[in-house]
DNA sequence: GCGATTTAAATTGCACACAATTTAATTGTG
DNA sequence: CACAATTAAATTGTGTGCAATTTAAATCGC
C-alpha cells in the first residue's frame, strides 16, 4: 500500500481543505455583485433559499438547515429585519423560540434571484451533469464530516 | 434539452455554492480542535503550509498562493509575529514590500502538523484515490470561477 | 531629474463565523 | 408544586475576509 510521506501530505496543493476553502472564496466572489444587485449579502441568500423553501422556521431550524449557530444567525437576521425582508417574531407556543418569516418583499424577491443560478452556472463552465455529481460528492463529504 | 425550472434551481439542496460552502465550514470546524492543539487558526495553518513549502515570501505572493488580500492577510501575519512563528521585515531591495520569513519555532511546528493529515483523512472515510480526485475537481473549479 | 503613474502594504469599515457564556423560558422529577 | 436540568436565542470576544481607501516607495515619461 503506498503511502504519502508527510512533506507531500503537506504540501497545500494536495490539501483537499485548500482546493474546498478556496473554492469556496471563490465561488462567494462570485456571488457578491451578482447579489449585490438585489442588496443581500451571501449568507443572507442562503437564508433567504431556505425561507422561499419554507417559511416561518425557528432560529434554530434555519441554522441545522445552513449549519450555522445563532451566533452566526441573529445578526444576520437582524440586518435582513432591518432592511425590511422578513420579521422575527416569539412564539406565542414557546416564548424562547423566535420565528422568522417573510414579507412581502422578501418573497419577491425570489423573482428577482431566479436570474442568478443561469450566471453561476456559465461562470462554472461545467455541464448540468457535472455540477450535479459534483454538489453530490460535497454534500456526501460534508455530511461525513460532521457526523465524524 | 431538459432545463431545470427556476424553483428547483433556486433550491438549497441543488445550490454547488452551499454544498461548497458548508463543506468547506465542516472542514474548517474538524481541523479547529487539531490546530487548537498547536495554538493555530485555520488560516495561520495556511500560511505555514505555504512557508513551509518555499520560505521568505512577500505579503501579496503569499496572498497569491492562498487567494487572500493584504486585508485579510496582514492582520493573520501580525498575529503570527506576536505568537512568534514568523517575522515581516521591508525587503533592503524595495521598501514596498515586506518578507515574511519562519522562525525557528515556526519551522518546528511542521513536525507536529504532521499528524494532521492522517486526521483529516480518517474523518472524510474518503479513500485515497478518492480523495485527489475531488481536490483535484475543485482546484479546476475554483481556476474556472477566479478567470471568469 | 522630476512630476505623474503605478505598485505594495496597511488601514478602515462592514459583515460574517464560532466557542463560550448569559438570559429567559420550559420541562422533568420527586 | 418546587426546583434542578434542559432548551432557545442573544450576547461577548476573537479572528477572519474583502472592497475601498490611504500611505509610502518605486518607476515611467518626457
Amino acid at each position: 500500500m503506498p503511502k504519502l510521506n508527510a512533506d507531500s501530505a503537506l504540501q497545500l496543493d494536495n490539501q483537499l481543505c485548500f482546493a474546498l476553502y478556496s473554492a469556496s472564496l471563490a465561488m462567494t466572489k462570485l456571488y457578491t455583485p451578482l447579489l449585490g444587485a438585489l442588496n443581500l449579502t451571501y449568507p443572507q441568500y442562503l437564508v433567504l433559499l431556505v425561507l422561499w423553501e419554507q417559511d416561518g422556521l425557528t432560529v434554530s431550524a434555519l441554522g441545522e438547515r445552513l449549519t450555522l449557530n445563532s451566533g452566526t444567525l441573529t445578526p444576520v437576521l437582524k440586518r435582513m429585519e432591518a432592511g425590511g425582508l422578513l420579521l422575527r417574531e416569539r412564539s406565542q407556543d414557546d416564548e424562547r423560540r423566535v420565528l422568522v418569516s417573510l414579507t412581502h418583499e422578501g418573497k419577491k424577491l425570489k423573482t428577482r434571484a431566479a436570474g442568478i443560478p443561469p450566471c453561476v452556472a456559465e461562470a462554472t463552465n461545467c455541464s448540468l451533469s457535472e455540477l450535479t455529481e459534483l454538489t453530490d460528492q460535497l454534500k456526501s463529504l460534508r455530511n461525513r464530516l460532521n457526523d465524524f
